[in-house]
DNA sequence: ATCTCCCGCCATATG
DNA sequence: CATATGGCGGGAGAT
């Protein structure tokens, strides 16, 4: 039976904990953005506190995001209430939930900022950490281990963690792809499932034929090493585990919602292939089971972090549980975006000192693996060759405006998407940039970006993929910008067969851009320009979405039913959209095919035979304090000229904070604009100038429409102002749940009109992620539902309804047959 | 009964 | 050797 002493004691910690921890919230030791209470609302303690109370907030995390879905209002309330009323009693329900990891990591998580500034670093003492949230280390231990995995944290020393934030998440992301796609783990997929219900009885463990093939080969050489005790990375000369296993299971976890298309992995699939990456052989039910475990702790911690969202997908088999990806997208590998962008969070591993190139590599391949004794010094010679390069390149006059664009493009961007900035700040930054002056800004952004193009390759300005869409790419043409401005160098390692890439600056990226034009040019951009159009999940995402919470039974049918959800509108801040947008961000596959070509040469992180991914980022300069500093420095020094005053001004931010920001976003930068036209608002502006102009085959001014729709995708500039994109979009007054029908559809048919919907219906509407896209359906003329199309099908075609529908129990989801999956159908509701 | 997944033993790694 | 890490699986709460 229970022990009643330990309820107490629960129960106390419960209570101590509240209060403790709201204040932490608030006011962080680090003000940062972060806290989860987006708005700071004098409510905003309340909630804190109450969802720390509450035992069923775990799962509403990402109702943060959403932020103000009136159900969500509701919920607080509701908890709030009961929580006042029952104030000391709470005590009731030590239960479980409230020890849940889940619970826990989120009390971790609101201890430090999203996107720390790289200035001030803040380390994390394990000791005080299991003192204030009152928990056994072994639990934190299993936080920190799937941080770490997504470099979120880094290990200094023995009860020492270095805070990074979600600062390096999209170059983690974009590694994990990546890795992802070479361990073809789509296929190993496909394999499991054809097989599951090819052969009912598929539970004992013949699988290896096709298996071993798929596993077997390609990475799996590096991969296999995975588990091994291999070397690890180690920050500084601290730490050399061996085993990371649940490190690794995190990234590989990670890596399957990446790949996959509509990036929903069940439990039950991922827990097989991730016992078939180590051991092709046996397939143990016990085994089974802990890796399942396993796997639900790792759930827990990313979904904390609202990378991915807990559903179900039914098949003919049953329901099985499963998680759907929800965090940002991720560029689609081109190897410029990979570079940078940390260049503050630069592995530091050793506390401050660090110095050259070679001790970086060092670092990163500690001496005592054997196997990394070999690449060790490769890479040092690579490094330095590149270096000099680098060098060379540099003294060349470049100009400086392109980099200033490009971060004055980033900037918007991340804080558009990045939730990193503060509401505050990014609001004041909308403010400003909202005002006339900023078109001025954007002009110049666009042109340089064109500049940057033409510069960067001939071949992508002019004309892009022919096999691409060319409409598409038109628009686009901003992208190629953005390579230049980013390129990762690829060192070949001829011995081991694996390739490391490095991350340059951007000032030495761009240098390098020049130097090797080759690697860069790639057409990526309009590739995924077509991506995006093409995939999108947002439906998915958007349905799920919703929910979250617990007690979504109630709440459903309500929303479901009718679109009002967001009665309070209240405090939505453009800043949340943004970063609904952004997490909402469909996933654009389509890259895919250039994969092929480019695999050999795009390497956005070394892959060690651990099988733990680290990017290689840092090293890219000798000190990195220096570098860090020193390319800051010269790159803001550039762009301080262009466009200072109105970064200075827009931000509230110091210097030196907003210089070591754009830095590392600014490789990005460019890419992520491209990108974020999958995201739902992008569409819009995409397909007025650029969908026109593409038929034309010559765009009257890409650039400004990329400006544009960037502008309007991140909310500065009001949906009609700059572009009149569609006089639809403004008033649509369909809810949140557009931004999940948004979307195109394959990557041939782009439905303008509809895009444009879309896209308005996401700046007003909310996200609130209610869906009741059928009834904000009649509004427009044009629906919203032929977005969806990737994941359903509609039948009726682009005017149809969607196939969502609610179902009886007030669940939402979708009708059989009308999930897009390759294989089979499949029914994804939410829990 | 099944799904989740907390708890904490105990092997290892680190210092 | 004392601790810090973290693999692992029993078994119990949640559904």
């Amino acid at each position: 039976l229970k022990t009643p002493l330990k309820q107490a004691a629960t129960s106390q910690l419960v209570l101590t904990e509240r209060q403790p921890d709201c204040q932490p919230l608030t006011t962080p030791p680090k003000p940062k953005e972060t806290p989860p209470a987006d708005p700071w609302t004098p409510t905003s303690n309340l909630k804190m506190l109450i969802s720390a109370a509450s035992p069923e907030i775990r799962s509403r995390e990402q109702r943060r995001q959403l932020s103000d879905s009136s159900s969500e209002v509701l919920q607080t309330k509701h908890c709030l209430q009961e929580h006042l009323l029952g104030d000391e009693y709470e005590k009731s329900q030590p239960s479980r939930k409230e020890k849940s990891l889940g619970l826990l990591c989120h009390k971790f998580l609101a201890r430090y900022p999203d996107y720390p500034s790289p200035s001030q670093k803040s380390y994390i003492c394990l000791d005080e950490v299991t003192e204030e949230l009152h928990v056994e280390r072994r639990r934190i231990y299993d936080i920190v281990n799937v941080l770490e995995s997504l470099h979120m944290v880094s290990r200094l020393a023995r009860n020492r963690y270095v805070w990074h934030g979600r600062h390096n998440l999209p170059q983690t992301l974009q590694a994990l792809k990546k890795v992802g796609e070479e361990n073809k783990y789509i296929q190993q997929i496909q394999m499991i499932k054809k097989r599951e219900y090819e052969h009912e009885f598929d539970a004992d463990g013949e699988r290896n034929e096709e298996m071993a093939s798929s596993f077997g080969s390609s990475e799996q050489s590096e991969m296999s090493f995975v588990e091994l005790p291999g070397v690890e990375f180690r920050a500084a000369s601290v730490n050399g585990r061996k085993y990371k296993s649940l490190r690794v299971m995190s990234q590989k976890f990670v890596m399957l919602f990446l790949v996959s298309t509509p990036q929903i992995v069940s439990l039950e699939v991922a827990a097989k292939i991730l016992i078939g990456e180590d051991q092709l052989e046996d397939l143990d039910k016990s085994k089974f089971k802990t890796k399942i475990r396993r796997l639900y702790d790792i759930a827990n911690v990313l979904s904390s972090l609202k990378l991915i969202k807990k559903v179900h997908v039914t098949e003919e088999r049953g329901r099985k549980p499963a998680f759907k990806w929800t965090g940002p997208e991720v560029l689609p590998n081109t190897q410029d975006t990979k570079l940078e962008a940390t260049s503050t969070t630069c592995s530091p591993p050793t506390s401050e000192s660090i110095p050259s190139k070679e001790q970086c590599s060092k670092a990163l391949f500690p001496s005592k693996g054997k196997q990394n004794f070999t690449r060790h010094s490769s890479l040092i010679k690579l490094v330095k060759t590149i270096e000099n390069d680098r060098r060379k390149i540099q003294s060349a006059p470049t100009s400086p405006v392109k980099i200033s664009a490009s971060m004055y493009l980033f900037l918007i961007f991340l804080l558009e998407t990045s939730f990193s900035l503060s509401q505050k700040k990014t609001k004041s930054c909308i403010k400003y940039l909202g005002l006339p002056s900023s078109h001025k800004t954007c002009r110049c952004v666009a042109e340089e970006m064109q500049m940057k193009c033409a510069l960067s390759s001939p071949e992508a300005v002019p004309k892009p993929e022919p096999s691409q869409q060319p409409g598409l790419s038109q628009p686009l043409g901003v992208c190629p910008a953005s390579h230049s401005s980013v390129s990762p160098v690829i060192l070949p390692h001829p011995p081991s067969g694996v390739s490391y890439a490095i991350y340059l600056h951007p000032s030495q990226a761009h240098t390098v851009t020049t130097y090797s034009p080759g690697f860069m040019l790639q057409p990526l951009p309009c590739a995924n320009v077509t991506g995006i159009k093409s995939n999108n999940s947002k439906v998915l995402n958007k349905i799920t979405t919703e929910e979250g919470d617990t007690q979504r039974g109630t709440e459903e049918p309500t929303k479901s039913l009718a679109a009002e959800e967001r009665p309070d509108t209240k405090s939505e801040t453009s800043s949340q959209r943004c970063l609904k947008r952004s997490q909402a961000l469909p996933e654009n596959n389509l890259i895919k095919r250039r994969k092929s070509d480019e695999e050999s040469l795009d390497t956005s992180s070394t892959f060690f035979p651990s099988g733990y991914l680290i990017p290689l980022t840092h090293c890219t300069h000798g000190n990195k304090a220096e570098c860090s500093s020193k390319e800051k420095a010269g790159v803001c020094s550039l762009q301080h000229t262009a466009y200072s005053s109105p970064i200075t001004g827009v931000i509230p931010m110091p210097a030196s904070e907003l210089k070591t920001v754009n830095i590392p976003a600014f490789h990005i930068t460019p890419l992520n604009i491209m990108l974020s036209p999958n995201s739902i608002a992008a569409a819009p502006v995409l397909s007025n100038s650029c969908l026109n102009s593409s038929s034309t085959s010559s765009a009257p001014n890409p650039s400004s429409s990329a400006l544009n729709f960037m502008l309007q995708h991140i909310g500065l500039i009001p949906a009609g102002v700059q572009v009149p994109a569609n006089p639809v979009l403004q008033h649509v007054p369909v809810s949140s749940q557009s931004e999940s029908i948004s979307h195109s559809s394959g990557s041939t048919n782009v439905q303008e009109g509809k895009v444009s919907k879309n896209i308005l219906q996401l700046d007003h509407g909310g996200l609130s992620g209610k869906y009741s896209a059928v009834p904000s359906a009649p509004k427009e003329p044009q629906e919203p539902q032929a977005v969806t199309e990737n994941f359903f099908r509609t039948p009726g075609g682009p005017n149809t309804e969607p196939s969502l529908s609610a179902n009886s129990d007030g669940t939402q989801r979708i009708s059989q047959g009308t999930l897009y999956i390759p294989q089979r159908k499949l029914e994804v509701s939410e829990d």
